[in-house]
DNA sequence: TTGTAGGCGTTATCAA
DNA sequence: TTGATAACGCCTACAA
């Protein structure tokens, strides 16, 4: 392979002079330029990442940290990321967290150990202080789906009570007063801002909310099937039921339909973060929209422009939409 | 960070020894050893891995290609790829090709751009001249679900014609004897490949196949639809239906259940890949097993044994396994 | 606007 | 078994 010494010869140019141009940084006369580059046409000349790096200590890659590699949700994320990212040219290197705290560690360890000129990373179980530690090193870290007040900047969310309150207004709306709910795990925020979302919608149309029409899930498809009979075995009686993500949600369909329930007929039900797999389901699922897809976008943005000085419109805070599709009927006597 | 010169002199040996504690290959006196060794404790010592590349011109990361980063099929093979080189200390890059010529060629261009010591590379529309090209370059190439003969022992695939004929083998012996086909698109080999298999296990069982009984789609959803009702058109009836993927399978369920038809009382259904979303359809998906995360983690075994010296048992050549579910019902009148 | 030269942190070749 | 020292390919003051 060329390199920039073979081009600067063949351009009659020095060395200087062809860093120049490659990194478009330094004014170079026209004429020169053109003298460089077809140089660099002619040799075939690509620039050695590697020693790009070395030399200024950038080396041009990002680390994303997600959860699993082979999941819809994380999918859409890392999506995200590498078309915004590879556009500028930059690389990206993914690890998988598996919501462990301590395979977390190693991930981000393992990502800082390959020189990454900043990290966005998706955690569970990385407690607050370790994060506020790195985000103290060199390496800027961004967060998706989690806020740092120390670092407001740096991260993206979305409004989960927004979303679960728009998920119940709808099921309001449509004249359902009885709903139910199977929430994510007690110590998730996501979970619990979601299940705020719920209460207040009820509070607001002066629907006094039981506590026995919520049951707790570990979002697992199989736990939204545990949840489900927990819930039919209560006195309490409900028409709609709203689950605090798509799986839980599938999982409380199947189980509902084992019973002989008919859906939406006999009963509605809503998921959330519209996975891809809520199209397959059946009835297609009515679900709330996780626009993560964009958040990754975003990140990269944030990362672009903030690491390697473009000037990306910048948005840190998304709304979930619903997305209508046909597991939730009309309320009818 | 404390570079390897600091450590020579904490450790009062010169840059070489310490290099040699490092890399572990040449041979290096015990007490020295420890020095060196506690020296770089003590200092906190993490070996420069842009430096390291340089140096040896092996960036000790190998390129991956897939179509999607957001497809439940892809995810599981980067998975099975990630954890392996992962445990290697590798580092992995992914990129996507898009089912498109054009950006699957940027993709490996970038990736070579990069220095990859090796790209592992599931390419749907690059042409066989290219890829002879790419594998007669220095980075060594790894297929995954194609084979050139003349890189036969750096392909790993799986038997797609034993997968269609697993399937329709299991209809026949459930009873079924009317069994329609969607197959995928015709200029794609491996659901060619699949046909195949259905149409031997019919003529080994003497029943003369109908091509009538066969339509062809896109692999996606709308497709799967789309064909069903192309089959109920015709004249010829049918107790069970294979599809060419567990998309089609989940359009051709939909339509199937919309025209009021009862699966699996009055049709059974079987599709190809157990997609994640297939246990999430309903009935729950009755499909052959593609091992692709097993594939993925041999093609990363390979990597590592011909670029890094490692010593792994290899596997090139996949059987697809039958998952028996709930869309798939003895025949009866 | 261009060129010179030192340095980035390692590896690897030769001697010793 | 160890130590000098020249690469590796590029960037970046500093000088011209």
């Amino acid at each position: 392979m060329a390199t920039i010494y073979e081009v600067s010869k063949a351009a009659g140019v020095s060395l200087a002079t062809v860093s120049r141009v490659i990194n478009k940084n330094a004014v170079v006369s026209a004429k020169t330029r053109e003298k460089v580059e077809q140089a660099m046409l002619d040799l075939g000349y690509r620039p050695n990442t590697i020693a790009q790096s070395l030399a200024s200590s950038k080396s041009n890659s990002v680390g994303v940290l997600v959860s699993e590699l082979d999941s819809p949700f994380f999918g859409e994320m890392m999506s995200g990321i590498e078309t915004e990212l590879r556009r500028a040219g930059k690389q990206v290197i993914f690890a998988a967290g598996h919501n462990t705290e301590k395979i977390e560690k190693e991930s981000i360890e393992f990502l800082l150990s390959r020189f990454c000129d900043a990290l966005i990373i998706h955690v569970e179980e990385t407690p607050e202080e370790y994060l506020q530690q790195l985000s103290e090193g060199k390496v800027p870290i961004y967060l998706i789906n989690r806020v740092l007040d120390s670092m407001k900047n740096r991260c993206v969310h979305m409004n989960n009570e927004l979303g679960g309150y728009r998920a119940t207004k709808f099921a309001l709306d449509n004249g359902h007063t009885q709903i139910a709910y199977i929430a994510g795990p007690q110590q998730k925020e996501d979970a619990m801002e979601r299940l705020r979302g719920y209460q207040q919608a009820l509070t607001e149309s002066g629907i006094d909310f039981d506590d026995s029409l919520i049951v707790y899930g570990d979002y697992s498809e199989q736990s939204g099937s545990d949840c489900y009979k927990q819930l039919v075995d209560k006195p309490k009686k409900f028409s709609a039921l709203i689950c605090g993500n798509d799986e839980m949600a599938s999982g409380a369909m199947k189980q509902a339909r084992d019973e002989g329930v008919d859906i939406p007929n006999d009963l509605s039900i809503i998921g959330f973060d519209n996975t891809s797999f809520a199209q397959y389901l059946y009835p297609q699922l009515t679900t709330i929209d996780n626009p993560i897809g964009q958040m990754g976008q975003m990140a990269a943005c944030m990362v672009l422009n903030d690491v390697y000085g473009h000037k990306h419109a910048i948005q840190r805070y998304f709304e979930p939409e619903l997305v209508k599709r046909k597991s939730l009927i009309q309320y009818t006597e």
